[in-house]
DNA sequence: CCCAAAATGATCGATTTGACCGATTTTGAC
DNA sequence: GTCAAAATCGGTCAAATCGATCATTTTGGG
């Protein structure tokens, strides 16, 4: 695991000349630095980014010290969610990776991987779960590959402005920890600092870390269908907290959608990745005006 | 706290070989001071200024954080503890990656940073808990912060042998997820290709995964007092796809210590990761004679 | 099709870097 | 305090990288 490598290396693992290398560090197309002897070294990050920007294939990621078997193929959506369940089922967390990593350097956002890919092939799992075609381990077992994967991308992301905070997680009864992971990194992509608190977290202990944290964004999500009543009444506590530090609050996930219309006026409803993600650049540019360079 | 560093620990920092650090200090790029024996100190003030001056990243800027943590005395280990404790409470992850990667570039075991740091700091967190000096959310985002750093080391621990397959979990009722993510990240540590299934699978259903998956190793993480009778049932099942396909078994976790008189032989009890790291070692080590070069 | 501009890849001497080694200093434990 | 292990020292040397130059390939118009 190495952050910073050398115009070698990253030539032998995208296939081009040193020299080319070299010159697009100078020009700035990837951002570099210099050691004290005027060596260049690259972070990672900068070789992600210009491969996600021009659509490169990674031919030997095994050079930057990247898991195998990263980036080759161009994938179409639907066929990669069906390569994705294959793989999930079978616990195969290399090719699990392959695709997603494929499907990242080759421009997709992460929002739209959460939305024709992720969120569909969990859905499928958990349709053969319920008609017992697929085992309860098959799906655990998908669910921690996945947010395995999800770790790696958001490390391949830049962090956020350190000054847009966003916290978020699912409440109390609603253990699926997927989803507001997911969350957390598309929100990373959009230039937040994003933190999921996790799963299962009771609506006034919500109340109480956004009135220590004072996000910018707080962010709900809703897996399981749950007692809207139960569900509503901690939501008041966490919109008045919210209110209070004049936090954006957003909710999301299709166990939100039955009651959507319950919502008070001031709650953002978003029905997926790519709906958050606009919201979420969105907010960040009011917020900050435009940096000139 | 100290400000002085040596050599190697910028060298880590900031991921150049000690050479050039001992090289640039005596050309003055990076000011430094000798003892009287000759050994170069840095403060950490003038790496700093070194890496604003080539506008460099902090590779691993854990490592300026913690000077003391190279050392060896138990002391370090106390400290580091209550570090960690007060870190994640804060939900400070840069902080509590820099302690925890400070250990372990200073060579300590991941078992032993999570016999010695992680666990007591999670115990001292639920007491903190249990008599409300916590929140929830504290506890919960300290968990997700973890799990995140587990994440990272793992990336860091060279995979291990494709032909050593470890699997386990937490059975039914169970929700800690952090336990058994560190054992797999101890197993991977000690050369096995490890994963977790994560957390409250049904014990029938990691009947399944044994068969299906053949391991060598079985784990069952224990973390949460259950129903003895209700988890030696579940284990029953558990022991017989063991034997069926001879896959060593084995509990470890607070919560099984109590019942331990009541396994059958068969079954390997590990009251710490470091048993359990000497354990995988070995059966590795039998399973597979010392290859030669 | 042809040509010029731009991008890429190859090469070379000078410099930097990283690894190595025996000697010395520092550190932690007793 | 004493002692052994670990860390650091200073120096050497092979390998990697630098910057610059030049040949070759690709691109884009007319």
């Amino acid at each position: 695991m190495e952050d910073l490598v050398t115009p070698r290396q990253v030539a032998k693992a995208i296939d081009v000349s040193e020299s080319s290398v070299k010159r697009w560090c100078d020009r700035g197309i990837i951002p570099s630095v210099k050691t004290a002897g005027g060596h260049r070294r690259i972070p990672i990050s900068s070789v992600m980014t210009y491969l996600r920007s021009t659509s490169q294939p990674l031919v030997s990621p095994e050079v930057l010290g990247l898991p195998a078997a990263v980036g080759r193929t161009a994938w179409v959506l639907t066929r990669a969610r069906d390569e994705v369940v294959k793989s999930l089922l079978a616990g195969d967390e290399i090719k699990t990776r392959q695709i997603l990593f494929d499907l990242w350097l080759g421009g997709r956002s992460i929002a739209v991987i959460g939305d024709e890919v992720i969120a569909p092939a969990f859905e499928k799992i958990g349709e053969g779960w319920s008609c017992s075609e697929v085992d309860i381990y098959q799906e655990r077992r998908a669910v921690e590959i996945m947010l395995r994967i999800l770790f790696e991308l958001r490390l391949g992301t830049p962090p956020g402005d350190p000054g847009r905070i966003a916290i978020g997680g699912t409440t109390s009864g609603d253990n699926y920890s997927l989803p507001t992971t997911l969350v957390e990194v598309v929100l990373q992509a959009a230039g937040w600092t994003a933190r999921s608190m996790g799963s299962s977290v009771p609506p006034q202990s919500f109340a109480a870390a956004i009135e220590h944290t004072q996000p910018r964004l707080f962010w709900l999500s809703v897996s399981a269908s749950q007692s809207p009543e139960e569900f509503l009444e901690g939501l008041a506590l966490i919109e008045q907290a919210c209110q209070k530090t004049g936090t954006k609050l957003v909710i999301g996930g299709a166990g939100s959608l039955p009651m959507r219309e319950r919502f008070s006026s001031g709650v953002q409803v978003c029905s997926n990745m790519g709906e958050l993600s606009d919201l979420a650049t969105r907010l960040a540019a009011e917020s900050s005006p435009p940096a000139e360079l």
